[in-house]
DNA sequence: GATGAATGAGCGTTCATTCAT
DNA sequence: AATGAATGAACGCTCATTCAT
């Protein structure tokens, strides 16, 4: 984490920093990423960024982590209401505000896509375990709830569809800004995508489809 | 893709350019990975390498490419066969198949693993792009048919369920091979996997299950 | 030399840098000396440090001075009192001394280990220039004291004897320090030394060692 | 050690980096030496230094024992015949050789007087250390022979002598190259030092010194 | 075609010193 | 006088690629 010298900074200098790194990270991956083109875009000296943090390991996983923050206070209506309403609305929320935070983020949602990669070389395992064993853990949660509720399958194994919801998820910012295959809107997209979570694809036979 | 001198290599030779490859794109990323490492462990001149490949990325593409084909043979005979079997089995045995290569080959799984991540990097979206598109189109022609047959629900979005079904199946040997979180057999894990797939996870009333 | 802002300051701060400066020389030697690491340890300010000392360098000389005066007082005694005692019996005073002070103040003892070396670069002929002619000055006088009251023998070669006996003086810390080979206390070994000093090593024919 | 690609260049070019090696050492301490001063010196490329030498430090370890290996050269003879010749005989021509060596490879003695110093840092303790250690076990065997051959007083401490013996040879080069104190030639330094070794520095009384 | 040495731009990092407040 | 952030030259080292034989 960076040090006190960096928070110590004045907010547009802070800034200036962050958004040179968010830039540099959403445009190389890490091991391409380089800190004289940072320190140059943040116009700061090189011994400076030093100053700031670590290494160049502790600058990304910095940014990693306010990217993740970011997300979650995105999220914090969705969350914090969760009990108000049903599984499937939940979800559906969730996909929206994940879809819209990639929208109004698209640079932060660059780095996302670099990084839910790379799952080899040390550094990585740390920062991305965390997270996904996070969002595993969430999506557990909220399908034990579901079960509970008798909204959901409760013949479903739990951790292999939490691990399903979560790569959906993962892929999705990607499926609709990197592969525009797809012409309808975004929102239509997550509704079909949630019908398909909800109904699976096997063809229902009439009787089923009535009612 | 290499040069004529590759091919016209001696079957050893040039097996021990591709295995020194395998094994260094498997342990390391595309960054990380290192000509000379490979050119030693094959016991060929550093030169000669740049007389076989034009670069790095060239010698990559390749491997990608030869991985991709021995895949596909792999998935041959399910693939010959495809008329002979309903669109559920098919997508279980392809699942199947595609474990089981995974599990045959670990270095060549390693190196899938690492390279569906990486999206940025022109390299990258080039080599992915071909690949991620053929499954995707592979699903589409498969869905198709499905509901033809009346076996799926007419009312999915093709194109999105065949990117889903895509990002699952990338994800299942990740699944399997590092998320050691679920404890059972792996065709436990992928008849649950159909289930959701064909069922979805929404809770069906009494009267539906039955019949 | 410090600058008097150094001389102004508050003994107890004073002493914190002496402190820092001495842990670090002690640690280090001058090239591996880390200006930071002295100010973080003494609590000072980086700039403060600047507005004491003209730079690293004169911080040096400065714990050197202090250390090389911190021994003159520990041989106070035996230097105010050299006329009642006989050349040898001071000699022997002189390393009795020596070692005492070095086991009594061995982080002292490691700086001067680590200044009798580095005679190379400008900075050090210079320092220890200075204390190892002082040194070579006090034995070539206590030595000609030595031959007018016939203890010591005339013929030898005054200013290379006050030389050896330097090395030795300096070598001795050393030896009895770092290098454990000898497993007998040091009293005995300075005793031993004074023998070999005294009376060479030389085999005596029996009827000298008579009498 | 340099790896073979060094071993196999072409004489001349060898000889460059090594006398860059020899220039750059004589001048600067191992941490003040320059890894781009010794390159365009010895005229190759940044890269081709790091395809000789593992790094800084091997190159460093590298001249130390070619230094050792040469001065071993030049004492051949004497350590040849060692047998013919009377203890001190043999001690004579050992500083002898030692003062001529230091002479006529002034760069060297450079590099040796910087070496036995730096006792601090694992790099040196290592190379030093081994150097010493030859050393000291010379002058031990050396000592224990000539209390044998009745030659050597027995009464002395061999491990001790040995040392002193070890530390008077490095500061010889020391003493005649930098102290420009004495104004006598070289073999009177020696004759006298020998002298003292020999009989000590305590003045004989009449009759022991007659006979 | 084979070899392996040569190349050099580029990287992350360090640290004594200066500067602005 | 005190502070601590700012500075930037310099360092050791890497490695894909080229070159000469």
């Amino acid at each position: 984490m960076p040090k006190s010298t960096f928070y110590n900074l004045p907010e547009k200098k802070k800034q200036r920093v962050i958004d040179a790194a968010i830039d540099e990270f959403a445009t190389y991956n890490y091991y391409k990423a380089n800190v004289t083109r940072i320190v140059d875009r943040a116009n700061i000296a090189k011994g400076s960024f030093y100053q700031y943090f670590d290494d160049k390991k502790d600058l990304f996983k910095y940014i990693i982590e306010l990217m993740s923050q970011e997300k979650l206070e995105y999220l914090g209506d969705v969350l914090k209401n969760k009990d108000n309403f049903s599984f499937f609305q939940l979800l559906e929320k969730l996909y929206i505000s994940g879809i819209n935070f990639a929208r109004e983020n698209p640079r932060l949602q660059a780095i996302g896509g670099k990084l839910y990669n790379n799952i080899d070389s040390p550094i990585f395992t740390e920062i991305i375990g965390t997270q996904k064993t996070k969002s595993n853990e969430f999506f557990q949660m909220l399908l034990k709830k579901g079960i509970e509720q008798r909204e959901v399958d409760e013949n479903i194994n739990i951790k292999l569809v939490a691990h399903m919801l979560t790569t959906i998820n993962i892929s999705l910012g990607e499926f609709i800004y990197e592969d525009n295959q797809i012409d309808m809107d975004d929102m239509q997209i997550i509704r079909e995508m949630l019908y398909v979570i909800e109904n699976g694809i096997a063809k229902r036979r009439k009787e089923y489809v009535t009612t």
